[in-house]
DNA sequence: TAAATCATGTAAGACGTTACATGATTGC
DNA sequence: GCAATCATGTAACGTCTTACATGATTTA
């Protein structure tokens, strides 16, 4: 139910064919809320249908054409309405912290494998996020440079607060399941140096 | 794809009806895997057509009746598999991130809102977390019990310490959430103090 | 005898994944 | 002329949500 608002939220920046919002969204907003291209064409014609965009056909050489896309002011208060109406949370459901809780039922070499990869997932999130905080402070990233183009100067830090904000907080979380597997790292050491009875533990 | 090894996990240690599954599920696994009555009931005729389990129909009563779920063991081996497998991480879709991107775009009062409850919302989930924390120090979480029961004495203390270090994860996960919308709290303020130029901002 | 709870689902639809399909145009 | 990339999808399948449906048995 977000990827429409995830849609409506980079073009109001100003008008793209579906194809160009393909590749900014995967650039900026991707990076909190994935979708594939079979996802996105389908959900701006539906979003047509449903009267938040306006495609226009355009012509492309001979016979090409692709369509452009513009956020219409029903569009427009659907995302304002969004923003202010309540977030629906979505039930947990971690597949890494499901595996975690019995890891008891597997060999010490296959937990040390599920908690280097999952280290290494968030590691490698992590990478993502800290490059998008440098292109938010350096004013880097195309599509933030485009919405700052066409935000009024007071606003503009505002603006960038936000999306700092934002991965901060995504930071902070890739680093702290990169400290969990960690710690959990440890603790199959500890449980498997010591079989059946160490000084520590055993009874 | 993970239902059914939540579901493998809890009746490895114990025959169950889907009722009583359900219920057992709910207060242990379910605190990391959501799951509805209306997806276990499908998920465990489904497992029994592939072999997983073996229901056993039983009377209850003169006309009522229930079946008893066991794991067979191609459904022990296909828990054992998930476990030493590599585990499929879902692609990044985080509503509240998504949201918190676009806070510049809605009034300082939803914003406040949106932040109030994300932080409500992961300091509910933290005092459930915190609450299993202490009973499984306490081994009062009647699953655990049974569990812990059932287990070779030298496998106990590493069947606990697995436990605990999931929910303590997941303690961690919510402290950060909480203390992210701490910051954008207080970011809001600073924000809309000064609307257009204060000695901060502005330009 | 009424309420609680035991017991097991179905049905419809939204959302997401994966793989595949097709053709045009631009740059080398 | 060939590759890259522009451009837009479809089809099948699996998962999850929400709401509803039904009846038996136990306990107060």
């Amino acid at each position: 139910m977000s990827l429409r608002y995830a849609l409506l939220a980079i073009l109001r920046v100003g008008p793209l064919s579906g194809y160009d919002l393909a590749k900014q969204f995967a650039q900026s907003v991707g990076h909190v809320w994935h979708a594939p291209d079979s996802q996105i064409y389908p959900e701006l014609r539906k979003m047509e249908a449903e009267g938040l965009v306006e495609g226009e056909q355009q012509a492309r050489g001979e016979r090409g054409h692709r369509r452009l896309y513009h956020v219409t002011p029903a569009g427009d208060a659907a995302f304002t309405d969004w923003m202010a109406a309540p977030l629906d949370y979505q039930r947990v459901r971690d597949p890494a912290h499901l595996r975690a809780a019995y890891l008891e039922a597997t060999t010490p070499d296959a937990a040390r494998a599920f908690l280097r990869a999952h280290r290494a997932q968030w590691q490698s999130e992590l990478e993502q996020w800290e490059g998008e905080l440098v292109r938010i402070d350096t004013v880097t990233n195309p599509m933030l440079a485009r919405r700052i183009a066409v935000t009024a100067e007071q606003d503009r830090e505002r603006t960038i607060a936000y999306k700092r904000f934002t991965y901060e907080g995504l930071v902070a979380r890739a680093r702290i399941e990169i400290e969990w597997a960690e710690r959990g790292l440890a603790l199959v050491d500890r449980l498997s140096d010591d079989p059946d009875a160490g000084p520590a533990g055993g009874r």
